[in-house]
DNA sequence: TAATTTTTTAATAAAATGTTAACTAATTGT
DNA sequence: ACAATTAGTTAACATTTTATTAAAAAATTA
């Protein structure tokens, strides 16, 4: 989900939109851009991002007034919202906060920075929403209760089995490396490669081999 | 390359220095310590490392306002941090990545984990550059999750394929030599003319001829 | 602690991918 | 037009990567 995501990237300035821009859809974001407040409350409508990145001063409408419109509906709200400052405007910090943002980044804008922050407030959303359930076709699959139902069948995962298919299934489709699900699934050990391939295998032993699709070379994806 | 980094290790205990240190240099890399986040800084100045590993937990500035303080600066954007944190501060994950780390390691520390993470993370950082997404016309192509989509369809390519296509479409309409092909494709083995002959034509099975362009006596080129 | 389950490894089989060689087709220069 | 050169095609072969076992090691449970 953090790879395809939306992000809204809200300035005056073209210059620093055409930088946020860069370099962020250098990452694999798809990015779309307002140059007002209002303009980008409109572009809210057609196509909900996953991100609005939002500069604070801004004419006739300021970033914390265009958020404050954002949290006012209610199906924007989990939207994240992330403040452009200058480093002086101190006070537009807490305001920001109090208006209903996830964060702020403080001109001038680091690169680097920049898009750690965006991973970061991205990935928080994406841990919140999936401690709950994920539902795929006909498997269902529940973190918090440790319980797959395949369907409506429960059956019986061992823990490394279930994080590594949860984990696969937190973004179908997508094409997990080795790598990727080794530093997530093994955080604190070293394990040989095989070790994913067993496990794989055992997974596919219980829910059939159609929805754990192999990528040679790079990886693993589930589908439905 | 990768055996010979420099590495700025900043911890507040010896002793863990130490224990660093050892396991480090025992690996090949160059090693530099500094006990605070001050002395850190002081440190970049005079030599830059390729990765920087820093306690979380520090009495004066902690780890992640040196992280951020490093950000801060515009020509220490490219060197990697990674943090050193307890199991129990899980805050501190997401607030490191945040204040711009690449990665993080709980502690205790298992020698083997630290050298396959540092690995890891070295390699990682060689092969990072250049490979965002492409979207040429109707054919999107994304080296990170190794997915081609022609017109909305997901295609699929072997490695060699992949990387090949991917290459000539970093620059739309420049003639790729074979040398130039070879040299980048090709990095650690030596193979005939033919070669490239046979990926290009499963690529065109894959997408069509029409976008792979021969030029006689030069190479190739990708075009719309 | 013993029994049981889970996880990892190691050895080997299987499958997919990559490369080559031999041949054919196309293009270029004379 | 005719060699000469260069690229395309195909199938055999080599290499790399993954799948499958069974068994050892580690962790969990009784």
């Amino acid at each position: 989900m953090i790879e395809n995501s939306k992000i809204l990237l809200v300035d005056d300035e073209e210059d620093i939109l055409e930088f946020l821009s860069y370099n962020l859809k250098k990452e694999g974001f798809r990015i779309d851009t307002a140059n007002n407040g209002i303009s980008a409350l409109k572009k809210l409508e057609k196509s909900k991002p996953d991100l609005i990145i939002l500069d604070v001063m801004m004419p006739e409408m300021d970033g914390i007034e265009v958020c404050e419109k954002i949290r006012e509906q209610d199906n924007f709200d989990d939207i994240l919202i992330l403040f452009l400052t200058a480093r002086s405007e101190e006070y537009s910090e807490l305001a920001g906060f109090s208006a209903g943002a996830d964060d702020y980044i403080t001109k001038p804008i680091k690169p680097k920075l920049l898009v750690s922050r965006v991973n970061a407030i991205l990935k928080r959303k994406r841990k919140k929403k999936n401690d709950g359930p994920i539902e795929i076709g006909e498997i269902h699959i529940n973190k918090s209760n440790h319980k797959l139902l395949y369907s409506g069948k429960e059956i019986y995962l061992a823990k490394k089995e279930f994080n590594l298919l949860y984990y696969l299934m937190t973004v179908p489709g997508k094409v997990f490396t080795r790598e990727e699900i080794i530093s997530t699934i093994w955080k604190d050990a070293v394990v040989g490669d095989r070790t994913i391939d067993v496990h794989i295998r055992k997974i596919r032993e219980k829910i059939g081999s159609q929805h754990i699709k192999t990528i040679k070379g790079i990886g693993y994806k589930f589908d439905i």
